[in-house]
RNA sequence: GGGGGGUUUCCCGAGCGGUCAAAGGGGUCAGACUGUAAAUCUGAUGGCAAUGCCUUCGCAGGUUCGAAUCCUGCACCCCCCA
């Protein structure tokens, strides 16, 4: 059985970095009467904006946006976060009688707000790092072989290298009590695509390798590096997440002396590409996902008009 | 002109007579992913009619039952002396 979420009714519009969401967005929320919810998990932070390609007020036409700038560099955050976030954007937005559309590439967002997440513990991050020093102290398969005494089925679907999320698995068991493969049954479940409105954006590989080129270049001559400088100066120490961006990991490492300009760039757009790849991996995976082929040049008004008709037929 | 080092599979780089289609890393391809997700983890990666066959370690010869590994010559690159 399908489950129902808040999102179940909204629109989407996903797709691999550099695909051209916004501009497609901003089109298609004029035809629809909505506001946009960003769907991103880094344009979440404030003064991050040249490497996310952050929509600018500019190209977010008279579209009102949310879930962007909420939270400073340093801060951590989480999809639990996000959802409830999210949710809590969807009521006022449907309070003000418009629709919602989520707008953004972070497919495990897209995923939490279509098929809901469990509930569980949150992240206790001392414990996690006692755990994982405690690991380093054994054997390899060490983690593993706890997780499989007391969860067998969430171990074997885990691999034994996989240290994130046998720990997640452990901390979940330790701190409920419950086994995470029983408390999270419900993410198996995804709905027709022809019964949801989420619009994958799906240009031909080589072309998206152009884009994904261009951008890259063109945030380096918007200024990335002062951006990084700016960051790197602030009190507080950029938070995991944030340090670990495409495009401001590298060029953190540039400034450490680690690879030259040209390297660096060159790093950039290869991440990115790494990017794109895995996030296309989850689009077909979803079942809820409909794919909108582009041709030729990204015209924003075709695709939008495009779009609203494919919920039409 | 003399002396020394080097040339390896897409790239970097180990190998220094058999167990080598050749370690490791990168890239690429594919997959996973529920409170770090632009993160993290996994698998494949010379060709093929594929429990085997064929081609590959700068080029051409040679030694050997057997060579990426030893010898000879040639080509290119680097370093030192002149």
């Amino acid at each position: 059985m399908a489950n129902f979420t808040a999102a179940t009714d909204c629109w989407f519009i996903t797709g691999a970095t550099a695909s051209g969401k916004t501009a497609v967005a901003v089109e298609l929320a004029q035809r629809i009467d909505a506001e946009i919810v960003s769907l991103d998990s880094m344009a979440l932070y404030r003064h991050m904006d040249i490497g996310t390609a952050k929509p600018r007020p500019g190209e977010r036409g008279p579209i009102a946006h949310h879930l962007i700038d909420v939270i400073e560099p340093h801060e951590e955050y989480s999809v639990a976060q996000y959802v409830a976030a999210a949710e809590k954007c969807i009521h006022e937005i449907k309070a003000r009688g418009r629709e919602v559309l989520f707008v953004g590439g972070t497919p495990l967002y897209l995923k939490g707000l279509l098929r809901g997440l469990f509930e569980g513990p949150p992240a206790d991050w001392e414990f996690r790092h006692r755990l994982r020093d405690e690991a380093q102290q054994h054997e390899p398969g060490w983690l593993h072989e706890q997780l499989a005494a007391v969860d067998p089925k969430a171990a074997a679907r885990l691999h034994a290298n996989d240290t994130r999320r046998l720990i997640r698995a452990l901390e979940v068991y330790e701190k409920s009590g419950m086994p995470i493969s029983q408390l999270q049954q419900q993410f198996d479940r995804g709905r027709p695509a022809d019964e949801c409105r989420v619009f994958v954006l799906n240009w031909p590989r080589q072309v998206l390798h152009q884009r994904i080129n261009r951008r890259v270049d063109a945030m380096f001559a918007e200024g990335l590096i002062d951006e990084v400088c700016t960051l790197l100066d602030k009190p507080e120490p950029l938070s995991r997440t944030a340090r670990k961006a495409v495009g401001y990991r590298e060029v953190i490492e540039h400034l450490d002396g680690r690879h030259t300009l040209e390297e660096t760039v060159e790093l950039v757009k290869q991440h990115t590409r790494q990017l794109a790849k895995r996030q296309n991996t989850w689009f077909r995976s979803l079942e809820e996902c409909r794919f909108v082929p582009i041709h030729g040049e990204l015209d924003p008004v075709k695709y939008a008009e495009r779009i609203v008709a494919m919920t039409q037929q």
